[in-house]
Order: structure tokens, then C-alpha cells, then sequence
DNA sequence: AATTTAACCTGTATCGTTACAGATTTATGA
DNA sequence: TCATAAATCTGTAACGATACAGGTTAAATT
């Protein structure tokens, strides 16, 4: 029974194709169009246009020049529905993590690499509760082909869930597990240590650290820099339990603010943020301290910004921007089946 | 010989139905995978799961679990090639006119609106030359479902495209077109003459107003916001060139440092974005000016940084953040169909 | 008892694309 | 001359979802 009213379907569909396509060269134009216009089938526009090379050279300069005229656009969600490819990169986002401006930056260069590409930027936050939420989320639902996720702790569970699955992904900032991924990194060692040696050329010598959040794998990066500084030029560390970047702005001044009224408090800081340098910059000058004069801060700086503004806070270059088109690069690359070792980059601070 | 073929095909699909299920039923949960555990069709389980009038309550309830256990999405690009609908809201964003975290800000408030929705969030860049074109390629090819654009001039070309093609979208930043569409925008009249009035009650008497882009329709508001207050407080205004957002800050600090040196100088300045009265107050100094005695600045502001860091800089905050909610409703609001002159909200400044 | 109605469910075609398994034509080899 | 290979091209099914046009069953109506 059902196989009559099967057969009946399918000849009456063969018998109003041409209907069809005629209907369907109005609107956006599709293979079918194209196909309806050259007198060729549909699959051999399709392979053309792929320079398959089942297709002779004359029929693909015929179909991809009506392509061209009729402005031709694949349509993404019959591509992504037949072949799983979605044209995607998703930027996996903390809704806190900004330190004004880091994260435009960032999408600034991700999308300056991503406009050469057929590849669209999806951002995907998150709170700061369950990092692993949305990676698992897109890794399931296959809706992008790669992913950026950025503050990469040491032992990072998402690195080894997407390592695990096999999904093309870049990371801002390294993990230590032993699992070999593409990433890209500021070398906070160097910076830690540059800005140290920044605080020893101005005599500073009780120098405190504020660094990142522990749990984030650079915070090591930055200690060991910072301590090998310390070492290298004789000084001495100040500890404190530092406010990192997630802390909010007006602790971190509270902070400088109670520590600038102390007798014993550093005569150098270093920061690893712009923020918290203002936060505490600002602290301290609440306090009465001269920046410059009674202590010295040195941070990160994305762009001229705090050099011309407040010269009188040391400043090393970390360039988002770059990072960005960097970690695009990478996940294309990845995409693209490239070995992830090879899509390592250490930035050096200039 | 094709109807045979045809024939026989369908026969086919039909017998090997059973099969397939079985084999959906792994990997990714599909309707199909529903249909099967429940022993219903496909079709009925669609319908069940979007809630409609014609299955049974029992049902619906046993579909909806059966899909919470097993962990069910919809796929998108199913959806999409039937539909239409693509579950994206695409933010326009000129790649030059960051003026540092404004973009992110008003990024997280879109996403945190959308986090509550299907909704994703894909950010399309474009270059300063043509603002048409990634208007007009996601709207050819429904790439999205709606848009936000900001940077409006009084004359907008893309507007005018988009209520003509009835497309949904809103714009940060009004139009004078006599065209109704949803809008979300900062009272920068009101900015204008606060502003004024700020540096009229510090006793100023020579104001320059540093305005935004000329292009710009907001440049009219905030240019008839300052004109008033000059009118109302009794205050001169310093003409001059003024450099904007979109120029390079070394070009806004030379045009202080300048102007600095001159005896014939303004003795306050109102600035549009935080940048640039950055860039002047850097400038101001470097020719040997004490903000806040010798001259007066106000400007717009994010967050607390510039009033904790510069409290000599005056500042008035505008809340990107809420700005990018409001926009992210306003689209939605259009994508259900309401009515565009109930989605349009103007911001006092606090 | 026959007919209508309502409630509930199902199969088929379709969106635009591509993988796959042919089909056709022309050139090549024996 | 006929079989074989190479070069080109084609139709069908499928991806997962939904619109549409039925189908079935049981209760209500005549």
C-alpha cells in the first residue's frame, strides 16, 4: 500500500522537477539555478564549483562564470547539514574576564584572520560557575569546527575533554599536562622578570607581586619570572596576598589604600593587569604615595594608553591584537589537520 | 526507465527504514531517535516537542522526557534549511571604532540577554569603506535573523535597506530619516549640555566642544546639547577643528599639546569619548597644563576607572553594557514582530 | 445504525548540498 | 570491429527538521 502511493510520489516528483527549477531561479540562487541555467545537473555544478576533477575545464569556467553573475552564495545550512561542517569558530568567553578592551582586541584580530576565510565568529559566553558548559555544548552539537577558550589553567579539564574528543581548538595561555595542543602565549616569565628588572633600574628594591588568579596557569609563568628577578637583581621580595584581575577594581584600590599608609610596604609593584595597576595606582595616591617618586608600578598595557597618560607607570607591551589573529591562525590550522605542535606561539614582551 | 529506477528506489528507503533508525539511535539524539524509543512518528514527536494543539498531553510529557534523557538538541541546520530560521543575531561592528571595551561591554550585554534564548551571537566585522556590505550580504543570504548596527548617521543608507527589506534590526544611535525602526541611544543632548553646565559651575567661560564625527548623527545632538548650555550658562565657545574617536589618539594629543601652548586657548573642553579627552589631557600637559586648573575636561566614561585614576578629568558614565541588553531586546522584540516604535529607548545620562 | 466530529497521530515532500553509484560518450587498444 | 578504458556528466538518497495533507480511532450526533 504505502508502496503504491511511493511510487506515485516519486514519478510525480521527477515529473515537476522542471517546474520547480524554474520557480527556483527567482530568489537566492541556488545550484539548482545554476544548474538550470548552464543545462547541467546539479551535482556536476556542484563539483565544478569545487573544481572537482571529474569536470571538464570548459564546463567549470561556464558554471563559475553564472555563478559569478547570478551571485551565487552556497547556502551554509545545507553545506553544515550534509557534511557536519558549520564555517564556525566559536570564542569561548568568561562574562567577567574583560579587562577593558582585551577582549575586543582579541576579536578584532580573530576576525581580521577569520575575513579571508568562509569562517563566521560566534561568541560563546560563560559565567564564571562552569567553564565547561559550553565547550561541551559545541563539542555535542558539533555547531562550531573550532574553538578559542582562553585562561588555560595548569591542568585544564577542557583542553583534556577537547584533546580527548579530537576537536580542532587553540587556547590563550599554555596547560601543563603533558597533552600537546595549539596554543598561543605571552611569555609572562620574561615579563616578570623584565618588569622586575624595570623596578632594580630605578633602585627599587621591596618589590610585591600582584599577580593573576592562581588557579590560571600563567600566574606560575609570571612567579617564576618575577622570582627569578628578584634573585637576579638582589632584591627582595614584599609579599601580600594579591588581588588579581577577577578581583573587583575597588578592592584592589583598598588594597593599595591600606598598604600605602603602612611603614612597611614595597617601594615596587608588579602587576599583571592595567586594571589592577590602576586600581592600586589609585589606591596609593589616595594615601598620599607619588607614583614614580615614593613607589614604582609596573603592568601590562595593551596599547599607548598608559604611557602617555601616566608615564609615571611602567608599562610592557602585551598585544591582543596579534594574539587574536594568532589564535585564529591556529585553529584554522588545526581545523585544517595540521600537527598542533607546530601551532605553538610564545610572544616574547618587546 | 527512470520511473523504474525511481520505483524501486523508494521501495527501497521504505524497507530499509527500520534500519536505520536503530542505527540513528547513536551519536548524536536526532528527532528520528525520539521517534524510535517512543515507537511514535517523527513528525508527531516535532510537534509534541514545539508544544502544539493537535498530541495528546501523555504524550507530549513522554516525548519531553524521552528527549530530556536522552539529551536531544534540535540541529540547527535542519532547522535552518527548513525554516529559514537561523537563530542568529549578527552585531555589525566597524573594526576601527573600538574606543577601548566599549565593544565588549556592549558585547556581554547583548550575550546576556541571548544566554535566555536559542539565540547565538556572531559578530561580523567590516572595514571603515563600506558599511553596506555585510548589511547587505547577511541580509541576501539570511545569514541571520537579526541584526544591530551602530555608528548611525542622520542619513543612513543601511537603514533605509533594512526597513525597506523589513529586515529585523535595531541601532545603537538614532536616524532622521522619518523612518520608524528600533533604536537604542545615549541622550547625548542632554550629555551636551550637562556637560556645559559641569564646567560653567567650575567657573569656565571658553568651552570647546571635541565632538564626535561630523557623519555621525550624533554629532548633531551632542553639538545641540552644547550649544544650549553655552546659551543657558552665558559661556563662549572656543571653536576649533575638533579631532574625533576615529582619529589616531597621537593626532587628538598633538592637537592639545598645541592648543596648550597658545594664550589664546579654551579654558574647558567637552569631549565625546573617553580616548580623546585622554588623548588632550595627555596632550594639555605635555605643553605644561594642570587639568583641573587651568583648564577643565569633562568627557563619557564606562566605568569608574577615569574617576578613580584622573578625578581632575571630569566624566559623565555611559553604560555600553546596558546599551547592548537594551539592543539584543529591541532585535528580538523586532524578530517577534513588534511594533519598532515600542522598541526604541532614549538613555539619560545619570 | 449510520454519520459526523474531534482528538490524535502518521507519511511524504521539501529546504540546499554532497556522497555514491552509476550512465553516457568518446578515445584507446587488441 | 569489438571490448576496454578514460573522461564527463547524471540521478538518487541522505543529512534533520517541519509543512501539509491525510489517516485512524473513539466519542458524539442524527
Amino acid at each position: 500500500m504505502s508502496g503504491q502511493k511511493t511510487t506515485k510520489g516519486c514519478q510525480l516528483a521527477t515529473r515537476e522537477k522542471t517546474k520547480r527549477v524554474i520557480e527556483a531561479s527567482e530568489g537566492q540562487p541556488t545550484l539548482k539555478s545554476i544548474a538550470f541555467l548552464t543545462g547541467l545537473g546539479v551535482t556536476t555544478v556542484s563539483r565544478a564549483l569545487k573544481d572537482g576533477p571529474e569536470i571538464g575545464e570548459d564546463t567549470k569556467k561556464r558554471v563559475r562564470q553564472i555563478a559569478k553573475q547570478i551571485g551565487y552564495r552556497p547556502n551554509r545550512a545545507g553545506v553544515r547539514l550534509r557534511t557536519g561542517k558549520t564555517n564556525v569558530i566559536s570564542l569561548v568567553l568568561n562574562t567577567h574576564e574583560d579587562t577593558r578592551g582585551l577582549v575586543s582586541e582579541m576579536v578584532y584580530g580573530i576576525t581580521e584572520v577569520l575575513s579571508h576565510t568562509p569562517y563566521h565568529l560566534v561568541i560563546t559566553p560563560y559565567s564564571l560557575d562552569d567553564a565547561m558548559e559550553p565547550v561541551r555544548y559545541i563539542v555535542e552539537t558539533r555547531s562550531a569546527d573550532g574553538l578559542i577558550i582562553s585562561r588555560t589553567e595548569a591542568n585544564d579539564r577542557r583542553v583534556k575533554y577537547l584533546v580527548e574528543q579530537n576537536f580542532p581548538f587553540a587556547t590563550h595561555g599554555r596547560t601543563d599536562m603533558g597533552l600537546v595542543h595549539a596554543w598561543h602565549d605571552f611569555d609572562n616569565t620574561a615579563y616578570g622578570r623584565s618588569a622586575v628588572s624595570m623596578l632594580a633600574a630605578r633602585g627599587r628594591k621591596r618589590i610585591a607581586l600582584n599577580g593573576p588568579p592562581e588557579k590560571l596557569f600563567y600566574s606560575v609563568h609570571t612567579r617564576a619570572g618575577f622570582n627569578a628577578g628578584i634573585r637576579e637583581f638582589g632584591l627582595d621580595e614584599f609579599p601580600w596576598q594579591s588581588r588579581d584581575v577577577d578581583s573587583s577594581m575597588e578592592s584592589i584600590r583598598q588594597l593599595g589604600y591600606e598598604i600605602g599608609y603602612r611603614a612597611n610596604r614595597p617601594d615596587g609593584v608588579v602587576c599583571s593587569s592595567p586594571l589592577s595597576a590602576l586600581g592600586l595606582a589609585s589606591g596609593f595616591e589616595l594615601a598620599g604615595l607619588k607614583i614614580g617618586e615614593d613607589i614604582d608600578l609596573v603592568t601590562k598595557n595593551t596599547g599607548q594608553l598608559l604611557t602617555w597618560y601616566k608615564p609615571e607607570i611602567l608599562t610592557i607591551t602585551e598585544d591582543f591584537r596579534e594574539a587574536g589573529r594568532d589564535l585564529a591562525r591556529a585553529v584554522l590550522g588545526r581545523i585544517e589537520g595540521f600537527d598542533p605542535a607546530t601551532l605553538q606561539h610564545l610572544v616574547f614582551p618587546q
